[in-house]
DNA sequence: CGGGATCCCCATTGATACTG
DNA sequence: CAGTATCAATGGGGATCCCG
């Protein structure tokens, strides 16, 4: 009985934790933007523009400012003429790494998937 | 010079590979109803109704639909009454759980970190 | 170049009620 | 219980222009 309750108490705390980072990740570019940064190591905002096909720079504006307000990427402006900014991983942003290595080698498994089908 | 091409050539497979994903994935609720049921392994409509905090039936329904289309789970009409309606993750569904162990534990630690400032 | 501001549309979602 | 149907609203996000 007891066992029970415990097992639905660490299930709950576990979808909690799942829920917490998706509330970071959500919008429909943020794990691309990340993406892109991640492996490019450092990467300046129109060369992200241009790897994640699609978006604007509104919202790639506004998506970069919300990871660097959950404190996932560190902006850089360089003193270039003209100036060019520059995005990177913080240290908690790298902690992302393994899902995005995740996610790369599911999505690369899922195509073949689909493909055979 | 054919080595710099083959890196941003690999990196675009990356990114492609990470939208691949994340097209599936999409939604604001799709990964916490895939971690709902492989947390519980198989999961009546409800009882998600009720793990997944805030979500509606509507919308419940509509993402189960879809990533049933996707053959990520199986849905299993059980002869009960009244009747219920029994997911699970298909084998290629399973293969996420990768991904939802390390949001969970990315969640966890993201926690951490927004308490500790 | 890297964004901010504005306008505006339609898709996503919510609420509610209904059905087999 | 497991959905469907319908209506309404909101805000995500595209297009465009502007600025330092």
């Amino acid at each position: 009985m007891e066992c029970i309750k415990d097992f639905q108490q660490e299930h709950k705390l576990e979808m909690r934790a799942v829920r917490d980072s998706m509330d970071v990740l959500n919008g429909k570019w943020k794990i691309a933007v990340i993406s892109s940064i991640c492996y490019y190591n450092k990467r300046r905002f129109s060369d992200i523009l241009h790897d994640v096909e699609g978006i604007s720079n509104k919202m790639l504006s506004k998506e970069l400012k919300e990871l660097e307000l959950n404190q996932l990427i560190k902006r850089t402006v360089l003193d270039s003429q003209p100036v060019s900014v520059q995005y990177e991983l913080t240290e908690h942003g790298l902690s992302l790494k393994t899902i995005i290595t995740n996610l790369t080698v599911w999505g690369i498994e899922h195509r073949k998937k689909i493909f055979a089908t």
